[in-house]
Formats: C-alpha cells, structure tokens, sequence
DNA sequence: AAATTTCTGATTTACGTACATCAAAAAATC
DNA sequence: GATTTTTTGATGTACGTAAATCAGAAATTT
C-alpha cells in the first residue's frame, strides 16, 4: 500500500495537523519539524493522492487560451478543439475559456494576459507573438503564480515554463529534404510560398527548408519568398506569376496557409511540380489524393490542446510532466498514410480559408 | 455545479441508497424506481465522479501485458516502456505486470491468456498471434468480463475491445510512395528485407508497399522477399548476396528487424541505394545521420504502452475512448527531423540486434 | 519567573462515492 | 386479511486529503 498522511505522521513522530502544515506549505511549523516531516516523506516515497486532494478543495482549474481571431484555419481548428476539450471538463476538473486577439498585435496580447491573471487562473496557454512586451507580460504572469505555457508560437525569452508546438526550424529542414529527395536530378527552381516574414515560425520553417536543401543536394534556385499573407486569392495570383515567370519551376514549398489558392494555380499547370505544405485541411487532403500535392507537414492541434491541458494542470499542482508524452511531433503526411476524415477535423468555408 | 448522487436522489425523488443501487447494479430496484433514477441521471446529465469513486473502492487496476520473449528489440523496448509506465503506477491506480511467451507460439499465447484472466484483471494487453486458438482465448478473456486490447500485432476476428497499433498496410504503403519518388526516374530494381513472410504485420506491410510502389511509379521490378528472421548476421548475408547479383539495385525496404547487418552490407557497397527501413534505434539513427538510410518508419512503444493503458482503464470503468487520442501514429523520420535522443530510448547490444 | 508569542496536537467537517446494516414500507402470496 | 417476500429509506463508516478551530505545550521575550 502508499503511505498515506497518517503514515508520515506516525513515522515523523508529529500530528496530522502538523504534517498538512508541511505539505500545504502552511506556517506555525518550526524548521527541525519541518524538516523531521519532510524527511519522513522522503524516506516512505510518499506521494500526495491529488484526486483525493482535489475531491477535498473541490477544485477547478481555470485555464485560459489566448489564440488569434481572424480566419486563419490553424486557429480556427485549435478553437474548435479547445470546444472538443471543454466537453470534457467535468471529467478532468478544468474550467476552459479563450480569449482572442487580433493576430499579431502584441500590445492587444499583453492587455488579454494581464487581463486573464487578474482573476487568478489556474494556468494560461498563449500562441505569443514575438516582441519583448509580450515577454514581459508572460514574466509577470508567472511571478503571479500563472503557470504559462506558449502554443504554436514559442517566446522563449519569456521565460514561459513549456512551449507546445513543433520545433519549426525541424520542419521546415524536413520540407528541403523531402524536397530534394523528390525532385532528384530534376533541375529547375524552387519557390517559397509564406504567409508572412514578420512572423516567427515562417521565418524558422524558411530557414530550415534552405539549410537542408542547399547542405545535402545539388545546388538549387531557391526564388525569393512569395508573400501571400495566408490569403487563398493573393496565393494563387503570386504562384500564377511566378509559374509563368520562370516555365521550368521545380518545387513548391508553400510553409503557411492560403493552399486552396496555392492548388488552384498549380492545377492550371499542365507540368509536374512537386509541392510540399503545411496542416492537413480538406484542402490539402483532396489535394494529397490529387496528386497535387506530395507531401504535407501537420502539426495536430486536438494533441498540442490536450498536452497544453495537462501540462498547465501538472504546472499547477507542481508536478514533473512526461516529456516524451508532450513532445508534439511533425506529421508527415502522403496520400498512403492519411489518417481517416474525422468529424472534428479542420474544415475550412468555401471560398476564402486555406 | 456538476450534480452529484445526492442531487440524482432529490431529483428522483428517491433515498442516496435506491441510487447507488441503480448505479452499482445491485438488486433490490423495482424496475419502475430504477426508471425514474435513470431518467433523473439522464436529465441532470449526471456523470459519475471517478476519481471519488475510485477513492471510495481503493479501486487499482491491475493490468497485464502479454508480450514475446527473445531479443527483438522493438519488443524489449515495449518491455522497458511499460516498466517506465510502472513506474507511475501509484499515481494512476494501475499495477502492471508483464508476461513474456515464446514469440509465434499460439499455444503458450493462449496458455498465458487463460493464466492471466484466472486472476480476473482490469485488463490485458496482448501482442496477438494470428491463430484461431488465440480469438478464441481473447473472446474466452471478454465474456470473463477483462477488456481485451491487441497490441502492435491486431486479430481483429477476436472481438478484442481495441487495436493499438499502427495500420501496417498504410506503413508499406507509405514506404512504397516514398520509394517511389525517392528513386524517381533512376532505373533498377527494389529489394524487399523482412523477417518473415508468416508473421501478419510483414505481410502487411509487404503487401503494402508493392501495392504503393506499382500502382503510382513507373514499373519496377521487386525481388524476392529476403527473409532474415530478423537477425543481422543473416540479413547481412542476404543483402551482400543480393548486392552482388544485382549491380543495378536501386533500393532496399526493410520492413522488420536486423537492420545493423543491413547497414554493413550497404555501406561496404560503393555506390548509392536508396533505403527505408522500420523502427528507430540507435542503428537506424546513426544510418540515417550518415546518410546510409533514407528514411525510417516509426511506432513509438512508449506511446503504444501509454495509450492501452488508457484504453484498458476506461474499458474497465464502462467509459468511453478519446479515438483521435488514442490514434497511434505512423512516425516518418529523415535526418532532418530526428527527435533528440532520451534516456528511454531503444539500446541495443552489441554484435547482434536490431 | 512570569508573560507573551510561536508552535503543535487533537478533533471535526467536508469532498463524492461505495458499501453495509437494519428498520420500515410496499408488494406479492396464501 | 394475514403472512411472506421484495423493495426502499435511513444511517453510518470508509477512502485520502484539505482546512478550520481550539486547547495545550514549548519556546521566546520581558
């Protein structure tokens, strides 16, 4: 059996009272009491039932989100999952709420933290937006006793305790391999569809893609990056220019949204480019089985909300987390290894989305 | 406020003990009484609190694993998994045990299976052999009221509650797609290296792959299986042999062990063969790293381990399974997006291994 | 040594459920 | 209608921890 409270307190020689004092990290305990109590749980392996401490303080974690608004798929998507998740909420004891911001207005994301610890939650996941203030705001959250995980995007300078996410610099380091490896000896250039360079995970995924494609493979063009600000329209009239531009185009790696214009333009194509992109979206999807697309990378947002999840609840209660548990991994995906279509699945509106 | 039993009783109209009955599934209940609790649970949407009830009962789980004996290391790094998972077992109300028969042999299979259900646990995970006798075991195991679920190997005519494991159809597939664009125009033909043709998973995967690899590609030619018991003495024989007969081999897939004797071989060969194997080892990875293998396919024990323990616990409390959490993964890893490497990690021996 | 402050013990209630016991009520049987 | 059987209610204890209260002991200060 594990050894309970009264267990530690018969073998530490002190009252019950005495050792909830120690544990609770209440005062009016001298520090050789302490100190006799916290030897006696060392030495019995004691480990506090947090079901049967939760069931005692009733306790909810309040946890808050704080994600973009705007049409962006990816967000959209963990939206939705944070909703699947809350249904699950009575189950695990949290208390889920989103806050959103405009995309990539840091000062709106320092007045959302501040305004989420306010009222003492009991952890807070971020998608973080690169700037110091942000950083700032995230440290004070913390020196509050707000465990602070950032999602998606990371800012480590902030000192958050975990980030969930891909390593994007790994990603997009992926993206040049599968590309070289799929293009061959086949000679032509390469072009770079981003949504934006003032972010940071587009940045990395550039980077990633350029190191491991210049490194292991046969020199290659690699065109400068098309902008296409996550928008399927201005995708599809940039990859349309640069298609006629330069009639020997090789590859694509498109490492933000706005594919459905992206597959539109390629479509009009009668040659073969090999293209590459990032989340499994209906789009990509149709387009993976099309053959339009060869590859997709994928980051699932349903497991970087559960790992936030219970992450910010170990935080909380001060508990080591599984590492490899809470590694998010890098989907790859082909059209043999497509997972089947869900109901909880990103689906975008026709028209305008990824 | 979640509702409570008490709640249910008020609501009902009925004392606590009519309710825990009805809950309990204990006689005693007028099949009208037992109605209106069911109605009051259903309109309060009542779910039961488990944490409190385990608390109550001092409910453990205890759960077994049937695995192969012998040294395949993906097996052994099942083995050490499960005593990482052991390792928490306090803490999530399990008590794991672990028996290991003789790999393929159905009759010590089912032997184990009827030991283990005489000492009725909360369920059992087993590495299936596909065998007549085995269903019968696993349903004999089910209707003894122990959830069942397969691991890494399925025997879906069992009736078992669940399959963790990944699709090995999908995983040959993927191999064969990536083949097929990795080799692109380059002429010559394929080599397959599998343990054995009469285990279910290799055929799987073989089937798989051919199926990829001749359906989306050029034709090519693939040779005959080469079947090294997964053991790398042998496998590196076959290859060497398999080298030499023929100079134009233009890649090599193996889809189960032995994958140290495939490395030697190869890389004693001069010139390039494209190649994809299963399983990240310290083999495969230091292959990949050197550019000796091309890409490996990945099942990751410690999340296979993880999830039929999840799985199992919610068989036994009647609840139901998060599906897309309990989706095991095909891991697609390049140089390029190789996890760190961890303590747990799969260590092989010396000599002979994987 | 007396007065004060700080620590410690003993005890109680609570969380939501399980389970057992015994009495009382209702239903079924004769 | 009396008897037996079945069903229901009332109540208490337990699980392991939290949190509060109050009395008493020990340490510290005067």
């Amino acid at each position: 059996m594990r050894p309970t409270v009264h267990d530690i307190a018969a073998s530490a020689g002190v009252s019950l009272a005495t050792v909830d004092r120690v544990l609770n990290r209440r005062p009016g305990v001298r520090a050789v009491t302490r100190e006799k109590v916290e030897a006696a749980i060392e030495t019995l392996g004691y480990v506090r039932d947090m079901a049967a401490a939760n069931l005692a303080k009733s306790r909810v974690y309040p946890l808050v989100f704080i994600i973009p608004t705007g049409d962006n798929p990816f967000m959209r998507g963990l939206e939705a999952e944070i909703a699947v998740a809350g249904l699950r909420s009575p189950v695990d004891r949290t208390r889920l709420s989103v806050l959103t911001v405009p995309a990539f207005d840091s000062a709106a994301l320092v007045e959302a933290i501040d305004r989420a610890v306010s009222d003492v939650p009991a952890g807070l996941a971020v998608v973080a937006v690169d700037a110091p203030e942000v950083a700032a705001a995230i440290a004070r959250a913390r020196s509050a006793g707000v465990p602070v995980v950032t999602l998606v995007s990371d800012l480590a300078a902030s000192g958050r305790d975990h980030f969930v996410g891909i390593d994007n610099i790994a990603a997009g380091r992926t993206a040049g391999s599968l590309m070289g490896r799929f293009l061959g000896g086949r000679p032509g250039p390469v072009a770079v569809l981003a949504g934006s360079m003032l972010v940071r995970d587009h940045r990395e995924r550039l980077q990633g893609f350029t190191a491991a494609l210049s490194q292991d493979f046969e020199p290659r063009v690699i065109l400068d990056v098309l902008e296409g600000q996550d928008d399927p329209m201005l995708a599809e009239e940039l990859v349309a220019i640069c298609c006629k531009a330069h009639s020997d185009l090789a590859g694509i790696y498109s490492l933000g949204a706005g594919n459905s214009g992206l597959v539109t333009a390629i479509s009009a194509q009668g040659r073969p480019i090999r293209v590459i992109a990032h989340e499994l979206t209906s789009h990509t999807r149709s387009a993976l089985k099309a053959g339009l697309i060869d590859a997709v990378l994928h980051q699932d947002a349903g497991h970087e909300v559960r790992s936030a999840i219970r992450v910010l609840k170990a935080k909380a209660d001060g508990v080591a987390v599984i590492e490899a548990q809470e590694r998010i991994r890098i989907d790859i995906f082909l059209k043999d290894n497509l997972p089947l279509e869900q109901a909880g699945d990103v689906r975008e509106p026709i028209g305008r989305d990824d």
